[in-house]
RNA sequence: GCCUGGGUGGGGUAGCUGGUCAUCCUAUGGGACUGUGGAUCCUACGACUCGGGUUCGAAUCCCGACCCGGGCCCCA
């Protein structure tokens, strides 16, 4: 074997790309009937594009190269910034909200392991233009529903990052973003030690901790009285009052901080099991990012579906499609390629290629898992008509063309 | 970038305490079978990931690279 594959890339055979499409249409289905509309961007982009919202660090796990007219251009390691770039470069003036779904192929220069790939795929949501928790909840509602339609079923934990921010106010920018970091990571014993570092005020570190660590019913009420009556505080009430109507099933869990400064409100993870260490295979938030990329500040909120994942763990089959086969003799080959033809106007059809000899023919229609298989004979074309075998039951009969197309299509 | 386990025909394997044509199963192509499919038989095809080193001799031992699995970092 000469040449292969790039590290991290993968081939997708006919029998995986059946079930990849068939996913990836349940996911789509969703999408669309909660009325969002599919976009696409560009493979690449200019790499500001991604430095602005993630930052210098990044460069070390994007492909970037130059092109001809010495332009840095990236192959997108993710498509929420391209997605806002888009908007901010042609629909601002839309009206609002607008809601997009995408399906495509991300590029990140990682270390491979289970369910984490150099070229991936993700399929997103974005909702631009509103800032209230409907939308939050609408969103983490679809990411759930989609899911569900693919077949997965997943942890959701629902935490909101204005609730810790409000906490650490008083705290230097990029203290907070280290501290969101040490959280995230659920690294208590960094997170104390760097609140020594900095000196932060002992009973803020008090309250820190308790907020980060609460879960289970009375979550919710306890955060409340240690945050008191703050705007983030309510809107996450209001969200999580929502998701009750919803109907959903979730964890409340103010550690998440989703490894990224631009975040602002609403963020939710969902775990699923069977995934090592990557067990995640949803995220997302509500964010501020058209005011970095030279639009008007405007809120948005989205997630992205780790679709690998979801094909690693999914438990939805494709059913197979129903195939027949044309078989013919030397002296009705022709023949036998007129009848395929028009057959295939109602039902998969596969005829031989390859020169086989009729008995060769049937066994392979056997071998793909032909469930019929018509017969193009001498004897049969001077009745004007083809033999339609049952594969199954291997019963036989003699029938038009018309009448075969007919029985086929049902 | 780091740690760890592993790479033998398309798939699955034996050999791996160095030494006959590298084993077996399966898949695939052709044939036995000139109008009827999962069987059988024959035949063809096809592998030691790559590069160095040790040795008279390496699939086997050593080193490196590449790739795969798992984990760490990161996870937009």
């Amino acid at each position: 074997m000469e040449i292969q594959r790039p590290r991290g890339t993968r081939d997708f055979l006919p029998g995986e790309m059946a079930k990849r499409r068939y996913i990836e249409s349940r996911l789509r289905e969703a999408a669309k009937r909660w009325g969002y509309g599919e976009i696409k961007t560009p493979t690449f982009e200019h790499i500001e594009l991604f430095t602005l919202k993630s930052g210098e660090g990044i460069l070390g796990e994007i492909y970037n190269f130059k092109d001809k007219g010495d332009r840095e251009i990236a192959l997108r390691p993710e498509l929420t910034a391209p997605v806002v770039r888009m908007y901010v470069e042609e629909l601002q003036r839309s009206p609002k909200p607008l809601k997009f779904y995408y399906f495509d192929n991300c590029f990140r220069y990682e270390r491979p392991q289970k369910g984490r790939f150099r070229e991936f795929f993700q399929f997103g949501v974005e909702i631009i233009g509103s800032s209230r928790p409907e939308s939050d909840a609408e969103v983490i509602a679809l990411a759930v529903e989609m899911l569900k339609s693919a077949g997965v079923r997943g942890d959701l934990h629902v935490g909101h990052l204005g609730i810790v921010r409000t906490l650490l106010k008083d705290i230097q920018p990029e203290h907070q973003n280290k501290i969101m970091r040490l959280v995230d990571k659920k690294d208590d014993k960094g997170l104390e030690q760097f609140l020594d570092e900095i000196n932060a005020p002992f009973e803020m570190r008090g309250r820190l901790f308790r907020l980060i660590g609460l879960h289970g019913v009375n979550a919710l009420q306890e955060a409340r009285e240690l945050t008191g009556d703050i705007e983030a505080m309510s809107q996450f009430e209001a969200l999580l009052d929502l998701l009750d109507v919803y109907g959903l099933e979730y964890q409340v869990d103010l550690g998440i901080a989703r490894g990224l400064d631009y975040y602002t409100g609403m963020v939710f993870e969902i775990y699923c099991e069977g995934l090592g260490a990557q067990n995640q295979v949803c995220g997302g938030g509500s964010y501020r990012l058209a005011q970095l990329f030279g639009g008007e500040d405007t809120p948005s909120t989205g997630y992205a579906i780790g679709f690998d994942r979801v094909m690693e763990i999914c438990q939805a089959v494709p059913e197979m499609e129903k195939r027949i086969v044309v078989v013919s003799f030397e002296d009705t080959r022709k023949e036998a390629i007129v009848i395929a033809k028009k057959l295939r106007e109602h039902v998969l059809t596969y005829i031989d290629v390859m020169g086989r000899k009729f008995k060769d023919q049937i066994s392979y229609a056997n071998t793909i898992g032909a469930s019929h298989v018509v017969i193009v004979g001498k004897n049969e074309l001077d009745a004007g008509k083809v033999a339609l075998k049952d594969m199954k039951t291997g019963e036989q009969e003699l029938l038009a063309v018309e009448e075969v197309a007919e029985r086929l299509s049902e």
